[in-house]
DNA sequence: ATGAAAGCGCTAACAC
DNA sequence: GTGTTAGCGCTTTCAT
């Protein structure tokens, strides 16, 4: 069943079908009537592969996450699909899962199927691999990764912004030693978040002590490992900042083990604000990068892309901001002294 | 740059670029090195639109899943992203979000992109939609759900194997009063649960109390409610059991708000072994259904079918078991009395 | 073994 | 406004 079948049924030629489903208006209205009646009856669906290679655009986006079990990318791949079916657009999800090779394969993947663009969420991995993808001009956009390209766009993070209302919300509790638990150093977005940090220690006059920025990995258990190195330290911390969400469940877990009560005893602090967030025990406070709202600017930009027809030189560029949201994982520093209510001490 | 181009610079036909491509066997090898150079040189890759217009196979399957935020996908996704990237396949990944209207644009989107087979994992929601994809005869694999038709497969899970371990585990552990908290029962997989936990239990001769039997909907907030409400029983509950993971996981939060200590005061253990089981606080006693194994299984049958010229008449069937995995969130019903090595009391 | 050419289902330029 | 037709990039007969 294809066009052909329904201009026969329908009387017509196989350009007013095609006209008649495209919805262009200059068809007689009698006779797309008539089309769309057969289209019915017949449950015909074009072809999008037809399609695609007469007019040379898929309608298909490439999407390159790390590691799709990852807990922070679920939300982008959700929202991306949302945004991408209201835009008759469909979404060639892979992932890279750490490995190179993957990399490689998810490029050459997104070549064959001639994606109209890619959306590189890996937080700064492996954008040499991309060369294809550049010299073929499709277009690209990343996070984090500034290249100043045509038809690359650039979703800057606002790190700063909710790091600093993080490490404010610490020094009002009093908390003088705080801890900061990195990322992986080689991933851009990790040594930014680390650097936020010690920009808005420095803006409050507060020392960032290098024994207490230790270097984790983005995972639960680097978590659990950087809590026990920090505790053995000469003056431990009284408040952690994490450089994401699944580092600071490590700590509270590693807290856990060490019969150290959050927030009682130690104040923690995570980052991403993924939905289990909020289902750990005490529900965590961390700084919220919005996960919807960074697929939504990665698939507007690709479609702004896809559709202007001069690209920037320099490529686009986009902003994110971040936010604390307080929950239930910090307190008062122990020991401190809770000014009393009228002022005097 | 296309085929013809890659023929005219190895001065060859676009047939013999097109055999070499595919590797069909018959190619003058000297001819296939001179293709292969140019293919390299170019850095050509063949454009799948156009294959999979010509040759009716577009080497996609679709994957349906209700939500991918939903802990217990992501693994679906990677396993089968995997084993399809192995077989050069490619997958079109939907979410109904529990939406008939978008299981209606997901069909209408697998249908326009022609995939060579649809893989429900909906766990018994909306079959009814699927109509136009059994009309165009597209090969079909369930979970749970016998249909029996020509190009449909159905993934039987074996839920009694692993309920009963749990069930044994629990009544070993001398706990007499266990109560189920079953999944929304609008789903089969959730219905099939329940009567597992039935059957287990009347093997060993245990009451199943019907104040015990209590219908959550599969969330974490459904399991908290769900504990809540046990806990206003006559006699409580020592140990429950649950109808997956994220009921579980809510029960464990509710206990925490009650200040009943897990696993000392009420033993739990819940269903599916999602990879969060082992995060949480104590460790999650679960039976597992591997996620990855069902992406396996879930592909194969799709791929047999689709290389099968002759479909069976009423489908395939495959099977997956299902097994306890012994954590931490069990115990010794409190009160019990623990025999004495030696046998006396 | 290799090449010429038809055709997959659709869109768009052109002619009427 | 509608129809005719060329052609998107590839595979696959059918000749040779």
């Amino acid at each position: 069943m294809d066009i052909r079948e329904i201009a026969k049924r329908a009387r017509v030629s196989t350009a007013t079908v095609s006209r008649t489903i495209n919805r262009i208006p200059t068809v007689n209205p009698s006779l797309a009537k008539r089309v769309w009646k057969v289209v019915d009856e017949l449950n015909y669906y074009p072809n999008t592969q037809a399609r695609a290679l007469v007019s040379g655009r898929s309608r298909i986006f490439g999407l390159i996450v790390s590691d799709i079990t990852n807990p922070f990318f679920p939300e982008i791949v959700q929202a991306f699909e949302t945004i991408a079916v209201q835009h008759h657009y469909e979404i060639l999800l892979t992932s890279t899962v750490h490995d190179p090779r993957r990399m490689e394969t998810s490029v050459r993947r997104m070549i064959e199927r001639r994606v109209d663009g890619v959306a590189v969420m890996t937080f700064g991995m492996e954008e040499l691999l991309l060369e294809d993808l550049k010299a073929r001009q499709v277009p690209l956009v990343f996070v984090d990764v500034g290249l100043a390209l045509p038809r690359v766009s650039n979703i800057k993070i606002d790190y700063l912004h909710g790091i600093r209302q993080a490490v404010q919300h610490l020094a009002a509790l009093q908390h003088e030693r705080i801890a900061f638990i990195t990322g992986p150093l080689h991933l851009k977005s990790a040594v930014a978040r680390r650097n936020a940090f010690v920009t808005a220690m420095d803006e409050i006059g507060l020392a960032v002590r290098p024994d207490l920025v230790i270097e984790g990995d983005h995972t639960l258990e680097g978590g659990m490992t950087a809590l026990a190195q920090l505790l053995t330290r000469q003056s431990r911390p009284t408040g952690v900042l994490c450089s994401n969400d699944m580092t600071a469940i490590g700590v509270m877990r590693q807290s856990y083990e060490e019969k150290i009560s959050i927030p009682r005893d130690l104040s923690v602090i995570g980052f991403d604000d993924i939905r289990l967030a909020q289902f750990v025990l005490p529900p965590l406070t961390t700084v919220q990068m919005s996960q919807a709202e960074l697929a939504r600017l990665a698939f507007r930009a690709l479609l702004t892309e896809v559709e202007r027809d001069t690209p920037a030189p320099q490529g686009t560029e986009y902003e994110l901001e971040t936010n604390l949201v307080l929950r239930e994982s910090t307190a008062l520093a122990p020991g401190s002294v809770r000014p009393a209510r009228n002022g005097k001490r």
